[in-house]
DNA sequence: TTAATTCATAGCTTTTATTCATCACAAGTT
DNA sequence: AACTTGTGATGAATAAAAGCTATGAATTAA
């Protein structure tokens, strides 16, 4: 009889019971125990009754009168407890630190003809609004975008309207104009402003398929000429650097859109930007999340960040 | 709406939810994870919102239709709880392993005249009988032996009746008569025994005070004379061995309980051992415990070890 | 003996966990 | 568009547990 471990309980053991056991360790006392727990002697005594009887071993040896003695494998059942307790502390402060929206890792996605122009004035920015967030960066397609965030590889992505997925919410950020590129002895030089319809018949150098800003041109300008020549089917690799330099070096005229003026320092003097005519053709630029995706205050402070970085003449949405 | 974290239970995280979350990571999927938990889906839903809200972060996105997805923070987190449930498996272990009543440390306490005579046979069959007790001796006198005893220092110790303290239990383990140890050239040497009342008058070698083998011999042999000469007085700090040694030197006689004759094979033929006429004095050797101490089973191993060693001229007692 | 202390037990209440049935939502299919 | 299917969330009811107060049993001290 005195001896008998008896089966009280099914369930598990519980951080509930592991905490009693400290406290008992600590106070020597089960009354004491209790009230360091904010509980009743009877619950604690209940509670670490059950729990060596799970366990299946006498964790207490207890004496009316004098105070209570640790047993050498409740000695051992205790340390482990700490333990148990410790890491079930930091599982919390883990959870803490990771309230923070604006710290852990976020990765972004940002097509080709916007990364090179968005970036390098955006991420110096977020870095200085959200130190411990860190950015990782993919540059490609709308659609391989598309397909990362979708299946989660992607936190975010910054793409070009039109578009819309089921399951994806979008927000504009800004709408971007277009503008023509010539090279400094284009018959064009003296015009202030372009119209679309000037395009026609004009062999412009855009982008390869897959890029949106090639197929947002092409809708804009009516009846321009498009990979018909030679150069323009070299391009299909290229970025939208590559035809700027091949509009400074005289072998032809393109679009571009606005932001990409602000980094053409080195051949500024051998282009000439022409703004279209109001109302010019233009992109809206915006961001781009999954539904269900937790960590929204994250994507609110990268598009405010965005929106108030000064990005030469684009129109800021709200 | 879509973000805020309700506040919805003031208890602290369970085992159980950990449990839960590191299933959903595992199944990818809510009700599965309900499934390998043997609970329903909504009690694992609710669980896991109980213990996001707690956290104050979101662990899974959720999107019907397609899979889950864990959050980076989620991650984290389950990585962690993982690690909790761990070391408490781990706690589950070293209370299995100590559910073994006969591994573990035992610290035993037995009296200067019983250990030298009782342990040498006590200890290899002991080793062989549980071979995961890891034995501490402590020998000393019955009151030393006492205090540790109740303060929980030891688990058990070896004395010899009589022996009755509060909150301590013995059991007698046995009967060992008294002998009388003489040189071999003294003049009882042809005798076949000796009475008690032979020894009035007769200079005893003993031990000093605090062995209660001294008291018992007084006891048992009515007028002897002890203490008295300068001799007598020189054995304050010694043993029965010191004494027995004396013996064989011709300094004197002495009564020796009946287990040391074993131990004396290189001046046996310097000593004559004769027993008492019966009904000889004896001393009753027991066991005591705390009496709620929880290793009880241990303690009878002991018990039994002992009164199946076979220790020549004593009598088993039950 | 009488108090006082301490842990265990009993009966009852409150809280929490769980289930079943159903809802709401998103994707595909027709 | 209207179904169908698969998913997690929600509501009401119930089972389980954890809790408290009051009391008991054992021990020690006066």
């Amino acid at each position: 009889m005195q001896n008998r471990i008896v089966f009280l309980n099914l369930n598990p053991m519980t951080l509930t019971e592991l905490r009693y056991i400290v406290a008992v360790s600590q106070k020597n006392h089960f009354g004491l125990a209790a009230q360091a727990c904010f509980v009743s002697q009877p619950t604690l005594s209940i509670a670490i009754k059950k729990l060596e009887g799970e366990l299946g071993v006498r964790l207490f040896e207890r004496s009316s009168k004098n105070e209570i003695r640790i047993t050498e494998i409740g000695q051992q059942v205790i340390d482990q407890a700490h333990i148990v307790l410790q890491e079930a502390r930091i599982l919390s402060e883990i959870a803490q630190q990771g309230k923070d929206p604006l710290s852990g890792t976020f990765k972004l996605g940002v097509i080709y003809t916007i990364g090179p122009y968005l970036l390098p004035s955006l991420i110096p920015k977020l870095k200085q609004r959200a130190p411990n967030l860190k950015l990782i960066i993919e540059e490609n397609f709308t659609a391989n975008l598309y397909q990362w965030l979708k299946q989660g590889t992607l936190d975010a992505i910054i793409i070009s309207y039109p578009f819309a997925e089921p399951g994806i919410e979008t927000s504009a950020l800004y709408e971007e104009p277009f503008v023509v590129a010539l090279p400094r002895d284009h018959a064009w030089n003296k015009r202030k402003e372009i119209l679309p319809e000037d395009l026609a018949q004009q062999d412009l150098m855009l982008l390869g398929a897959g890029h949106c800003f090639r197929d947002q041109v092409i809708k804009a300008c009516p009846n321009c000429m498009v990979g018909n020549s030679e150069i323009t089917r070299s391009l299909e690799g290229g970025s939208l650097e590559t035809i700027r330099h091949m509009v400074a070096a005289g072998t032809g005229i393109t679009v571009l859109p606005h932001t990409s003026i602000l980094h053409s320092h080195h051949d500024e003097r051998l282009i000439d930007f022409k703004p279209f005519k109001a109302p010019a053709p233009s992109r809206t630029v915006a961001i781009a999340w999954r539904k269900h995706y937790p960590r929204k205050d994250t994507i609110a402070t990268i598009r405010e960040t965005i929106q108030t970085t000064p990005l030469n003449g684009v129109e800021i949405l709200q």
